[in-house]
Formats: structure tokens, C-alpha cells, sequence
DNA sequence: ATAGGAATGATAAAAAGTTAACAATAGGTA
DNA sequence: TACCTATTGTTAACTTTTTATCATTCCTAT
């Protein structure tokens, strides 16, 4: 679909922020910004901004600013949110119930095909339209379905065996919420974690930081 | 508690992970280890490990390596994990309720003190221990208890008023889920963001990316 | 006790990322 | 139509981060 040259990480992590604030931009019905004007909005520098986009083509005008709606759709498209990824869900505790009814696949370039686990408690179940299935069809499941990510939400005790199933079924991509790193096993395959525990520890980190300043 | 010189952020943010790897390395008896085992187990360079490490400080011995309880303890005392900083989490919904039960907070520096909701049908249910509150009871309890930091689990609509509320209220440490920047509104807050939605969108780009690579 | 080897801590070099500066250009205005 | 202004795209400077190098130190074995 695109076709840029590397782009690096810190970029690309910035594209999603860059989205969000178009489309609140979009809900209020402007049409145009500078880079100037969005810098401000966003709390980074204009050059930053304008530096990013670049990375993908000129969206600009000069003079002018940059056109809110197009410039969105762009970001959407370089984001690739017009695809529609077959997605399954693994382990359905309250983390994965969480994200499964929470979050919209749709509108983020998904589909959620399915949600397993193993617990029998909770195989046959419902959370919105989906059924839980028992982890042992996955086989089958992967073999007619084709996944193309399954969306890690299960103790880290299981992560590794899961992972060496799934990888073996041709599932490649990864949204890993288990507190492990699934990166490190196998190096073909795409990985991108939300490590909460992570996450709360550096928050811990950055409250302990400020109530006990270095002293210059 | 801590005083180091000014820590970058890319080395803060992978502390955690320094800290998980030791505590694997613990769970299977390993007592020592040099940054050379290290980094091949976590995919990145001794350089680096090392690097990290000294801005805290020397814990390792020459021609012989870390220790590794010493230094998981160490990294856990950095992060401030030996702290208890009292949180409390608002919006008790799918999302919200996996957080409360999900993570370890007593393990990673907090205490969850109360968790809030305004609808009315969440009002007085449980979750584990804790007893779901009406948000309109904030202010008295932030009051009484005086919350260090604040878990926002709520709507991005509901997110711009609480955030000034509890502001007021002296809160001024947040981890936010809500697919919105707090960071903007006030400069003298602490904010850790967790935006599953960026993280899904970034996942997106790179399965794209991966699927149609620039050619050379 | 002493020598050798191993791995750190520190310094230096390289790479990556961010910010600043400015020329080029398009739009608005007289 | 032509000038003026605003703002981009681009290049260059600067800063930060990562990686490599190496001297120093401490453990281990003889």
C-alpha cells in the first residue's frame, strides 16, 4: 500500500497523535492549520511537525497551512487504517473482555474474528458479538480463518507456549498485553506491546523523581 | 528518596524492563550476570546496559559482572517501587474494572484507595475489595484521603472536567487511558500515557509496512 | 602471593533525532 | 497584475542517544 523510505520509529509513533488531533479538529469543523498553530495545540515545535510530514510528501501549502481534512486522511491512509487485519483475541479475563469490547477494531484498520480461551468457565460465553472459543480449535481456527495478529492478553505463564503455536500457524503480528517480551523469541515477527506494569512503574518513577528533585 | 543527575527518558523507560529480565533471572536461581549475557537475552548492546546502569551508579564488579538480586533491587528502588502512593481510579468500567483487578499495585508502588464512577448503575457494586463510589463524592474524599495520583479510565468526553477537578483538588499525578492528552492542559502535572488506541494504530502501520516495503 | 583473564566504568566516536534558519512559493490584496 | 505576507519544504546546525573502544579493577586459579 505505501511505500516511504525508512521511516524511524519516533516518527511513526507520533503519526497516531497527529490523528487524533486532526480529528478533534475535524469535530470542530476547521478546515485549515499552519504547523505553527497545531505546534502550539500539541505542545511540540512547528519544525517537528513540518519535518514529520515530510517524511511522507509535501501535504502543505505554502502560505497557506495545511488543509485539516485531507491532511487527516492521509495520516489515516499512511497509518493504513483502511485495511480491515483479521484479528483474534486470546484470553478472555477481564483485560481481554476489556479491550475486545472497548476498543474499535474498525476504525483502526481490524477486524476482530475471534476471541479463545482456555478457561471452560468462560468457554461458550458472550461478550458482544463474539463467542468465546476453547484455545484447543485454534489450530483448526488459524488453518480456515488465516489471522493475520492475535492479540496477546493471557498470563505471561502461557505467553511462550502460545506464541510458539500460533507462530507455527503463520501468525506474525502481535498486540502483546502479557507482561513478557515476545520479541525476543522468534525475529520475523512484529511485536507491539502495551506493557502495563511497565507503564505504572515509570509512572512511579517520574512521581518518586519530582517529590525528591536532584539538588543542582 | 532518589537523587541522581537529570535521567533521559529513553533510559527511564527501560528500566522496567531491565527489572523484569532480573526478576526472570531470579525466579530461575541465576545469582550473576554480566551485561554481555544480558544484552543477548534482551536484544540489545552490553554498551548500553552498562551505560544505563551507571547513571545510578557502579553495581556491577569488574571481571566479574552484576549480581543479579542486588541489582534487581537496586533498579526497584530507582523506580520507586518500594513506595506506596495512594491512587484512585476513575470510571469502573470494562476497561477500568481489568485495571483494578489486573495489576499488581502494592508491587509496583501504589495502593489503590478507591475507585469512582458516575453511573449509577456501577454506584455500590463491587470489584474485589473495593466498593464502586459515586464520582460526585471526589471532592470529599480527596479531601480526606488525599490521593496522590489519579487512574483515568473515563471517556475522552468525560476526561477535559475531571482532569480540572481533581486538578484543584491537589491530584496532580495521572495514568491515563482515556484517548486524550492531558499533558497539555497544565504544565506542572505528571502524566503517564497509555493510548491503546495509538499503540492498535501503530501496530497497523508496521503490519502495513512490513506487508509492502519500500523497495530499494 | 601473583599472574592472567574477564568484565566493568569511563571516554570517545558515531548515529539518530530535534530544532533552527532560510529560500522558495503560493495566496491574498491593492 | 504585481507586490507583500504567510507558511511551507529543505538544508544545516545542534543536541541527544547509542555504540565502540580501552584502560582499570577485581575475581579466580595456580
Amino acid at each position: 500500500m505505501h511505500k516511504y523510505g525508512k521511516i524511524s520509529a519516533p516518527v511513526i509513533r507520533r503519526l497516531p497523535r497527529y490523528y487524533r488531533f486532526l480529528g478533534e479538529l475535524l469535530d470542530k469543523n476547521v478546515t485549515r492549520i499552519s504547523s505553527r498553530e497545531l505546534s502550539d495545540k500539541m505542545g511540540l515545535t512547528a519544525s517537528q511537525i513540518r519535518q514529520d510530514l515530510n517524511c511522507f510528501g509535501g501535504f502543505g501549502q505554502q502560505g497557506y497551512g495545511y488543509s485539516v481534512q485531507s491532511l487527516h486522511d492521509e495520516i489515516g491512509h499512511i497509518l493504513g487504517l483502511d485495511h480491515s487485519y483479521k484479528a483474534v483475541l486470546i484470553g478472555a479475563g477481564n483485560l481481554g473482555k476489556a479491550i475486545a469490547v472497548h476498543m474499535a477494531f474498525e476504525k483502526r484498520g481490524f477486524q476482530l474474528i475471534g476471541v479463545f480461551d482456555n478457561d471452560k468457565q468462560k468457554i461458550g460465553t458472550s461478550i458482544r458479538e463474539w463467542t468465546v472459543m476453547d484455545s484447543d480449535t485454534l489450530e483448526q481456527f488459524c488453518m480456515d480463518m488465516k489471522p493475520d495478529v492475535a492479540i496477546f492478553c493471557v498470563p505471561k505463564t502461557a505467553s511462550h507456549e502460545l506464541l510458539e503455536r500460533l507462530y507455527h500457524l503463520g501468525v506474525k503480528n502481535y498486540w502483546n498485553f502479557s507482561h513478557y517480551d515476545l520479541a525476543v523469541e522468534y525475529d520475523d515477527i512484529i511485536v507491539e506491546n502495551v506493557h502495563l506494569n511497565d507503564s505504572l512503574m515509570i509512572l512511579c518513577y517520574k512521581i518518586s523523581d519530582a517529590n525528591d528533585p536532584p539538588e543542582n
